[in-house]
DNA sequence: AGGTGCCCTTGACTTACATCAAAGGTTTTT
DNA sequence: AAAAACCTTTGATGTAAGTCAAGGGCACCT
């Protein structure tokens, strides 16, 4: 069974593709179906063609590659076309905290401006198409487009907001509220991108999942199960049907549902 | 016994403060003594008044004060004069999560850029200054000195790395190693303002400190307890003097000393 | 088809931290 | 100066999640 997810998935495997998504590679941000995701909305035609050089050039990056690492030089954001990212920085003694899983349409990279150098690694979670957007080039058009600035103030901020909401999550849940909200958020995402709102195949494992929601592999697995014990989802290894949302947001929030 | 921490908030402390206090409040970024830590540096003297005209008021919030809370229109950044804050994002539920603690030179209210509403709380820890910057003066501005807009990039970028740190913190740290971070980092931040790099005065609660660290505040007090019992601090209600600042270190990173 | 390796699940046991509770300090209020 | 409110410390006990261990499923390789 395929979800809508994996029809996606399918289609811009860079491995499976067709003639026409070759084509749709090459197309420029004014001809890309994720533009309103990356790119501020409401320009003319004009505008649009000088927005476009903000992408240089596009990237394929295979499963389990890296896009940069900690201590990479930092030059230019990148906005995902196609695949799934996690994010994560590591201790000296080799723990690893994965800090975002980025799919398509979402931009990473916004680490390394500070200090001109990257301070976490982003790992292809499956093949990944992105487009590589030197930051320079970024800057200049925002100084050129108001409504581009804006758009990478929001994005940054947006970013700022999501891991406060992490810290909330690691801080004062437990784990099977975490878990929860780890999969509204993710269906919630998938679905804004034209996917099913219920179904959904995860790109990572359960040790990526729990590092990120700061638990271990057996008890997000064990969260799972008693999920799908209570019949709130349908588990089968990375296939996952939300089958109660409700219920799914009654354990994440108690008090916002009934 | 004062620490210079002390000693600065007793001078720029509203409540206690001399003539010459109330001319330094009136002076504009480009007279800032925090001017290194706000803003960027290397401009010549006519472009510094143009950025003076970044800040267009000041405002005083007194200890227990909300700055901004959850669902407030965002309109403007704050830049810290004099004072501490937390900001703070809290569940329906009631609760409470802690998301940062601000000092002088630092900005508040990027998480509100996104969605033009606040979606954290900030609450002063003690009387404090704030110097206002309406957010389209920061947007115009940037657009005008490629420096500035530089500089507040680096400040949103900062932002994220920090919480990214707080994340490795909260999903793989254990109580005490949370805690010797924590005070690493906030007497880091005191001595690059001037003040010791072994002495401090805590300006929140062990509560408020938990709930940053993911932790109860029996826990940081027992934490608190024991690196006094090490002899690692010495510690007396809020005072809290570094003995062995490189044992603090070991305990937070065991590989990175000795 | 069988082997190899990785990932996931489940059970038994352990532990770090939470919770509950009480007492002592410190600051604020009156 | 006494009272009240709040914060901190410390001890005793409870528990959610971690750890250890074994087995099973799935995908990839030869």
């Amino acid at each position: 069974m395929l979800t809508g997810y994996d029809v996606y998935w399918q289609n811009m495997n860079p491995e499976t593709m067709t003639e026409v998504s070759v084509a749709t590679l090459k197309v420029a941000c004014s001809g890309c179906n994720l533009r309103e995701l990356c790119m501020p909305v409401g320009f003319n035609t004009e505008d649009m063609q000088k927005l476009d050089t903000v992408v240089a050039t596009r990237r394929r990056i295979k499963q389990g590659d890296l896009l940069f690492s900690n201590g990479d030089s930092f030059t230019s954001l990148f906005a995902i076309r196609t695949g799934f990212f996690k994010t994560c920085v590591s201790t000296i003694d080799g723990r690893e905290q994965v800090t975002g899983f980025q799919m398509a349409g979402e931009i990473i990279g916004l680490d390394g401006i500070v200090s001109d150098h990257h301070s976490c690694n982003a790992v292809a979670l499956e093949d990944s198409d992105v487009c590589v957007m030197p930051f320079s080039n970024v800057e200049e058009l925002s100084r050129e487009f108001p409504v581009l600035q804006r758009h990478v103030h929001k994005i940054m901020s947006r970013e700022i907001v999501r891991e406060n909401s992490v810290m909330m999550l690691l801080g004062n849940m437990r784990a099977e509220e975490r878990l929860a909200a780890f999969l509204l958020n993710l269906v919630q995402r998938l679905h804004a991108r034209g996917f099913s709102q219920s179904e959904l195949t995860l790109r990572m494992s359960r040790e990526e999942i729990g590092s990120y929601l700061g638990m271990k592999l057996e008890t997000v697995s064990r969260a799972f199960s008693k999920f799908g014990d209570e019949g709130i989802i349908e588990v089968k290894q990375r296939y996952v049907k939300i089958v109660k949302p409700d219920l799914l947001k009654k354990i994440f929030n108690p008090e916002t549902c009934i």
